[in-house]
DNA sequence: CTAGGGTTAG
């Protein structure tokens, strides 16, 4: 920052240092310095200049300047702020983390006659969208239309945007239906207003006739694929981006990233990382954490922390990625070491890192050190556990066999449990064999969640276990009657830029019939080493013969089947499966890692298994 | 001035 010398003796010259203290207001980046300014436009006289005041506001108020108290202050003292200086102030606030006080702003604007111009709305219905207020919405339409702003495109879009984003996707389609004047931006938000809703076939239908789609059109449409969980269809939507010649920007990168983490693939999402690195695109903050996510998530830890390390900055959410990935792969003195790092940094923790912490000490079996980070939320750090938090908790002392502690904190944790609660419980009772107070804890789960299925194979499991077969066809036949079905077991695999899925006695795979025979000779192979099937699973089935053959066929066998033929010899495996791993294919995927010389990375719905030379890194504990 | 983004975990 230079010097400020702004000749200000002479008064005829008073324009040209008007436009050169502007000059240095959209220099400065620091607090002090605008106040500077500030002092100087009072001495001066120039607060008295319209213009120099609005100036100085609108640097202020810009986003990359936290303290809003500030502006308002210098606001305040205006005796009759112009339309710009409002409009200034609405935008402040409607960038801040009090959108409520644009609204407040708007109604005083009113009150003292003020007009509006074009951009005020905008302004004011970014801060609606951001809270949602649907009431002020309308009030807000009905003043456009009032004063004649009916036919703006900019105002009329914020209004369609505020509608798709709250959930009244009609009223957003009747406003764009009145539009005379339709942009790609008006397209744009139909798009995310039903994508962001679940609508993807109605999204999908205005991507499909907008006259001309930008990034940000097929940007939206990734990405309400992903929020629908359909990973691998968000990234074939992005390679159908690239075909069509549109580049993607960091937002597409990163959406399409995050699909990759979700999905496993790792191949794509290093060929996204190096895009990204040829193209010169900067990582941000967000690119970064959804970088280190991705390789964490495709089990590729070393590259995750080499992505980390190489960061400009490393602020809370970074640090957090980082420790879930090593939470994840079993790695908790990992995940605890960075923790003590990430504090000697001074970078504070958040409620997600401790979730990320908490689980990494729940997967690795450390009930101590679980126990102290647990305490030290409140003591050291001022962070109220949430229900998450508490579930963290229950896993852990359940999975480490203290079911009694475990049940006592659900007694008297100060929120009331959720299904996420009660299930960490019953899959602990399943674990130790704690067959009573499982079937008492599945009953309750059965009342507040009857529309998840694993809790009606889990219970139903439970009474198998206890040799009641009767009571164990009940709650299977209680789950049909009530039309409730079980997710079905998928698990995939990523082979040269393709993802290719299994379920359970799949047969839709082109190469399926090799598949089966490749199966069938790891089968011979596992006998011969006295391999038997695990068959706790398989007598609960026995009444549905499908079932039956379905547990033959896991899809993660199919997977893994499928990845010994179509990989050279030594090449590691790595699959990713939407539920558990169960008993009977760890077992068997130890077996092979050894039978075959192959190192198995298996993603399971919460964790990592890396299988290698008949071992697995959960040492069986999971 | 209006449109698309991440980290928990279900």
């Amino acid at each position: 920052m230079e010097p400020i010398s702004v000749n200000l003796q002479n008064q005829t010259s008073i324009e040209s240092n008007v436009v050169q203290s502007l000059r240095l207001l959209e220099r400065c980046s620091k607090m002090v310095e605008i106040k500077q300014i500030h002092a100087r436009l009072y001495k001066t006289g120039l607060i008295g200049e319209p213009n120099a005041v609005s100036r100085h506001l609108a640097s202020t108020a810009s986003p990359d300047f936290g303290s809003l108290t500030y502006v308002r202050k210098v606001f305040d003292e205006i005796s009759r702020p112009n339309t710009f200086m409002w409009n200034t102030m609405i935008r402040g606030y409607s960038n801040s983390n009090e959108p409520e006080a644009a609204l407040l702003l708007y109604h005083q604007m009113l009150c003292h006659s003020v007009p509006h111009n074009a951009y005020t709305f905008p302004f004011l219905l970014k801060a609606c969208s951001t809270l949602s207020a649907l009431e002020e919405t309308q009030q807000i339409h009905a003043h456009i239309i009032k004063t004649g702003f009916g036919l703006d495109v900019y105002a009329t879009n914020s209004l369609l945007h505020v509608y798709a984003i709250s959930g009244c996707i009609k009223s957003a389609h009747l406003l764009f239906e009145r539009l005379l004047e339709r942009d790609i931006v008006s397209w744009n938000s139909m798009i995310d207003g039903y994508a962001k809703f679940g609508r993807l076939e109605m999204a999908f239908e205005f991507f499909k006739n907008m006259p001309v789609k930008n990034v940000v059109s097929w940007t939206a449409m990734i990405s309400g694929f992903v929020g629908a969980g359909l990973n691998k269809e968000a990234l074939n939507l992005f390679c159908e981006m690239l075909i069509a010649g549109v580049k993607p920007d960091k937002v597409a990168l990163g959406i399409s990233l995050s699909a990759c983490a979700h999905l496993g693939a790792l191949d794509q999402g290093r060929w996204i990382h190096a895009y990204i690195a040829k193209n010169g695109i900067k990582i941000d903050r967000i690119l970064g954490c959804v970088l280190i996510d991705m390789y964490g998530k495709c089990g590729d830890m070393e590259e995750a922390l080499e992505v980390f390390t190489k960061l400009e900055k490393r602020g809370t959410s970074e640090w957090t990625t980082i420790i879930n990935g090593f939470a994840i792969h079993g790695q908790a003195q990992e995940a605890l070491d960075l923790f003590v790092q990430m504090n000697k940094a001074g970078i504070k923790p958040n409620l997600i890192t401790f979730t990320a912490i908490l689980t990494a000490c729940s997967h690795a079996g450390l009930v101590d050190d679980g126990k102290s980070m647990f305490k030290s939320m409140t003591t050291v750090y001022r962070l109220n556990p949430t229900i998450e938090h508490y579930g963290c908790m229950v896993d852990l002392l359940g999975r480490a066999g203290l079911l009694m502690e475990a049940k006592d904190l659900i007694e008297k944790m100060p929120l009331k449990p959720n299904a996420a609660i009660w299930g960490a419980l019953l899959n602990a009772c399943w674990i130790h064999g704690h067959l009573e107070l499982g079937k008492q804890i599945g009953k309750i789960l059965l009342e507040i969640d009857p529309g998840h299925g694993g809790r009606y194979i889990h219970l139903a499991r439970i009474h198998a276990a206890a040799g009641e077969w009767d009571q164990a066809v009940e709650v299977r036949s209680q789950m049909k009657h009530r039309g409730v079905s079980k997710l079905p077991g998928c698990s995939s695999i990523s082979l040269n830029g393709i993802v290719h899925e299994f379920s359970a006695g799949d047969g839709c795979h082109p190469q399926m019939e090799k598949i089966y025979w490749m199966w069938n000779q790891i089968t011979e192979k596992l006998r011969q080493e006295g391999y038997k099937p695990a068959t706790g699973d398989l007598l609960l089935d026995l009444y549905d013969e499908e079932k039956e053959r379905a547990i033959q066929y896991h899809s993660e066998k199919l997977a893994i089947a499928f990845g010994i033929i179509s990989t050279r010899p030594q090449t590691t495996i790595r699959i990713v499966k939407n539920l558990r791993v169960c008993e009977d294919c760890h077992i068997v995927t130890k077996l092979i890692s050894k039978i075959y010389s192959r190192d198995i990375i298996v993603r399971d719905r919460t964790r990592f298994h890396h299988f290698k030379n008949g071992k697995c890194s959960c040492r069986d504990y999971w």
